[in-house]
DNA sequence: TAGTTATATCGGATTATTCATATATGCATT
DNA sequence: AATGCATATATGAATAATCCGATATAACTA
């Protein structure tokens, strides 16, 4: 899947890893995210497959710039993936939930703890997406060049991160005070 | 992560990795599912570290059962995991928004016809949580022996799958017609 | 009688993820 | 002056997850 995300930055310009690392970091992050050496390695099994083509730049005193641009058979395999369309939802993997659904014997106690603590997170996600974000993402519009439809599909994402994060904290406040009425049931 | 979860339902009771396979499409799914092959190899690794044993059950007409049993420092491994506090969010991975996101510049069309079909899945999704699972539920309730406790931190990750699919839709409602409303602009 | 579902386990190949390493600059802090 | 930390750039190794399928047999269904 990584891979299709490299091409759909790679189709607005050439990049490095590094640049791709950072522009995902400050637009995808919070649906979809990669750490640098996946990155290179996605990068390396797309220009065997012929989807990119690297040119070097060569720099004294850093590391080599390796700058990969999408090749028409990219842009073909990125349309043609983006024209599919999803016949299942995308799984979640939740370890916050796992955790709560296995806490039942012993560490009833622990389970409040880490929903507190979870809250805090969530809470600091939503604030984020709320002032940081908007930032970050005019700086995208300007280096990506981006239109009218990309903005509007771009907020998009965005809203769609509030969302979660709003419905998160509502369900962790719910849970957070069912556990704690039962305990209290409990010990009277 | 898996052999946590593995750990978890092996602590309620011993189980083949058949087993647990079909306990975790009743009732972890949603939130953390896993491959047949990937519970057996995870529970080759939990043996050979000594959290699980293993014994072999002949049958004649089917292959052997191996029946998994948690072990004393398999339970402390569960015991303190469940007792650490996650520092971090669980990071999302969502196809979905990926796609919206690179849909800018050629696919405007496709995307519409991407987010309705999704709309139908999670539509589906929402429908299976209010029918189905309470049933299965009550089949592992009693597959497990549930207490009180298991039964209020199961039901709490079951509201949360209704939440999280409820979101959903209504950011699929919202960016649907927002994008409908920008393509009638834009051809007028 | 052919096809599907259920029971039961495992191997191999491919991808993904995390952690560590290399190298060189500049900036801030002690 | 020395130390550490952030930035810039890339890669390797180890572990984890996923996908695809092989192997058995029995029972049910069309």
């Amino acid at each position: 899947m990584l891979k299709y995300a490299l091409l759909g930055f790679l189709n607005y310009r050439p990049l490095t890893g590094y640049d791709l690392k950072r522009i995902m970091d400050s637009s995808t992050t919070n649906f979809w995210h990669a750490d640098l050496s996946q990155i290179y390695k996605t990068l390396k099994t797309l220009e065997t497959e012929g989807a990119i083509v690297a040119t070097i730049e060569p720099q004294s005193e850093r590391p080599d710039k390796k700058i990969y641009t999408i090749t028409e058979p990219g842009r073909s395999v990125l349309e043609k993936w983006l024209g599919t369309p999803l016949t299942e939802t995308s799984p979640l993997k939740e370890v916050l939930l796992l955790k709560v659904f296995f806490s039942g014997g012993s560490n009833s106690k622990h389970v409040l703890t880490q929903l507190r603590l979870q809250r805090e997170l969530h809470q600091l996600q939503l604030s984020k997406y709320e002032e940081q974000i908007p930032i970050e993402m005019a700086t995208n519009i300007e280096l990506m060049q981006a239109g009218a439809n990309d903005v509007l599909l771009w907020e998009a994402t965005r809203r769609a991160g509030i969302l979660y994060e709003e419905m998160y904290l509502r369900w962790l406040d719910e849970t957070i005070e069912r556990i704690e009425t039962q305990f209290q049931e409990r010990t009277c």
